[in-house]
DNA sequence: ATTTGTGGATGATGATCATCATCCTTTTTC
DNA sequence: GAAAAAGGATGATGATCATCATCCACAAAT
């Protein structure tokens, strides 16, 4: 029944993916289905054999997105044992993931186009910053337990702030600073409750 | 010559300040021309007596809508005498400014479209930053001086995160959450340092 | 009052897109 | 191997836009 088996499963993975990325760098609106499909070798006309509607396509890429980012949180976060909060911020605010957008950060990337369209994205980012929450409560460790959920938000906030500055004010000094400075604070106040000593040193 | 002498500044401004709503609300590629003009009760074929092109519109109005948040920033930190961060704090981590988009902070609004845009939106947004840095830097009146700048960043970046996250939730028990618990948490920081015992009230 | 310059209106034009109908081609099943 | 089912290609359609050429109407200058 025409081409392989497992083919069409596999390129509807591809288009999903494909779109993931180029939704996170260029916007939801910022590509076209005919070049999104030209970018995978394909056609324009293919597409409605994978998908019912544009928008069918965007929740599943940003579905997919928002999976993608939460695997690379939990990996930075809990890899090797011990909860490492540190290695996250870092990660999280360097020059790298800030030049990054494609494969970066879900929530910077989408949260302007999101809070624009409809009701269903917005639900599915909910979710994702609830899970995003929880995650970050477990590593906060060393915070007492009935405050894990405050300060998880206060540090997603301040993560996702920092980043969407660094970002729109392109390479520059400033966006160099901003990483830094927020950064060092977070690091600095992340080492003085286990241990004050073991500060960080620059960079 | 053709209508009244001051009636096309005026058009022109009410052209940009109706971008500036607009573009706020809806996304840089939010609106068409024809239909702004149309909100002035005017047609598309008009536009062109006034602007350049597009980008030019584009340019302007986030001029003009950097210019407004600042104006509003300003107020409330320094209205009446005193520097009042935590009128400040309030207001912007309200449900109010929240639901605001149109009128309100211009960095949360805008950042994700320019981010993708052009280096010259990219400039006007690093320079808005600087000052607001400085602005907020002022109003630290009790922070060491040598960390104003410091804490200044911080506390951006919080507030732009924080919003970022209320309004991509939709309105929901969390985006409310979101809103309370960073404001809350804020605000007890800056009253911890002129009077511990000031504390705020709920809400 | 007539002329003239200009803001605004009308109506193309060409580009970009999402969507869909139709055709081609390959792979699986019998 | 022949038939058929479905993925993918080609091409069309209708909508939306930015941009521009042209026209109209009014206000200022004479």
């Amino acid at each position: 029944m025409g081409y392989s088996q497992a083919s069409k499963a596999q390129t509807h993975q591809r288009v999903v993916q494909a779109a993931a990325a180029q939704f996170r760098q260029n916007g939801i609106d910022g590509i076209s289905l005919a070049d999104l499909m030209k970018e995978l070798g394909l056609t324009h006309g293919g597409f409605y054999k994978h998908f019912g509607s544009r928008d069918e396509l965007v929740a599943e890429a940003i579905d997919y997105a928002l999976e993608d980012s939460e695997q690379t949180m939990r990996e930075l976060l809990f890899k090797g044992g011990k909860p490492n909060l540190a290695r996250y911020l870092k990660t999280y605010l360097s020059e790298t993931h800030r030049d990054s957008r494609a494969t970066g950060c879900s929530f910077t990337a989408l949260a302007g186009d999101v809070a624009r369209k409809g009701e269903a994205l917005q639900t599915a980012m909910a979710e994702q910053i609830e899970r995003n929450l929880e995650l970050v409560g477990e590593a906060l460790d060393q915070v007492r337990p009935d405050q894990r959920r405050n300060q998880a938000l206060l540090l997603l906030s301040t993560l996702y702030g920092a980043l969407m500055m660094a970002r729109t004010v392109g390479d520059s000094a400033l966006s160099r600073e901003i990483l830094r400075s927020v950064r060092d604070v977070l690091l600095a106040k992340v080492n003085a409750v286990p241990d004050a000593r073991t500060r960080s040193r620059a960079d």
